[in-house]
DNA sequence: ATATTTTTGTAATGATCAATACAAAATAAT
DNA sequence: ATTATTTTGTATTGATCATTACAAAAATAT
């Protein structure tokens, strides 16, 4: 192929992006952050992203969404999955004071952008409600194989669990504290035994 | 007092720029938005809050926090304070699609302050815990005159709920849809019986 | 070697931002 | 009546915003 050869790894850019719009959001990210912390220029930035800011910021929540679909087919492989998700949410009382004030992209995202940009809003909502298929998906199979005694219906338990995920990622912040935390969602998590 | 009399009514203005910083959030709206809401010109704008967007958007946060308070005032007198906190859940399955997409005011603050104001991130997790502390109270009270029958520590259980709280302010945002809202509070209010 | 293509760095664009300056208007106090 | 005080409307400020213009740089294709 022709031309001067690219310094930037793309990937690599969206996850410095990622990382700059998980904690300020879209609309307080100015392109200016963006550029100082991926250490392009304006130049480069747009010959790479013609959609502009909204375009980087699809990309970085679809990263998100990969880490997500990644985690899908670990519940798929396991023969465990009850067990796969009670630690993912445990995992939430492992992180430290400025993880939990940043809460969960996705979340942040149906937050801030449900009167600002429908599209970005409704590309937030799919994942969680991809996510939330997922957990539907394995309280199935759990109640379907005996592992769980609880038979409500899955799919208000797995509205059940998105919603505490939503709720933890509000309370985190309130209580960025992994002890209360834990408490939380151990108690939270009894309803699937 | 001497001086050429106001024509804009304080509490009716902070209470049409609460309207505009509910559904854009903070730093989307622009001093423009709030001057049009308002009929507001910026000199009796800035005359008025001398701390500008700012001190107007925690007057907003505040003027919420009075209707917290209302509600308290409620609870104290009611003599079954549970079945108010249950119906203060249900009426969210009553509002129209728009008010489910603008959520909670206060969660709203907080997820979108966290990383850009401490002071008003404070203020709003402030509220929240205000309110938590609302049910910790009835849930206390509840147990002991017996109308409760689970006897889970209170404090759990108010976190239980402020997390539900923070939780179904997202998930109304994913369905907007009042007869799959009130199936799902209806469901997470069962463990309070 | 020269032409072509792509990426880069920098400067400049026009729009919008929050906030201020300031004089006219409208009242009360003297 | 004159002065003092406060609110108002409008014009303007300087900063920051996202985006574009454009030429130099660096590669490949001919």
């Amino acid at each position: 192929m022709r031309g001067r050869p690219a310094i930037f790894d793309n990937k690599e850019v969206i996850e410095k992006a990622q990382k700059v719009f998980w904690t300020k959001g879209f609309t307080a990210t100015s392109l200016e952050d963006v550029l100082t912390a991926t250490g392009m220029g304006s130049g480069s930035f747009y010959n790479t992203f013609k959609g502009g800011k909204k375009e980087l910021f699809r990309k970085a929540l679809n990263q998100r969404r990969e880490a997500f679909r990644a985690f899908e087919t670990a519940l798929n492989q396991s023969d465990a999955p009850m067990e796969l998700i009670r630690d993912f949410f445990r995992s939430i009382a492992r992180a430290d004071h400025d993880t939990h004030l940043q809460g969960c992209l996705v979340v942040n995202t149906v937050v801030e952008m449900a009167a600002l940009d429908k599209d970005l809003e409704e590309e937030a909502v799919a994942i969680l409600k991809e996510t939330e298929h997922l957990y539907t998906k394995a309280i199935r199979r759990a109640q379907r194989e005996g592992t769980m005694k609880n038979q409500t219906d899955p799919v208000i338990l797995g509205r059940y669990l998105i919603t505490l995920w939503n709720g933890i990622n509000v309370t985190r912040r309130m209580y960025p504290d992994n002890k209360i935390l834990l408490k939380q969602i151990d108690m939270q998590l009894e309803i699937l035994r």
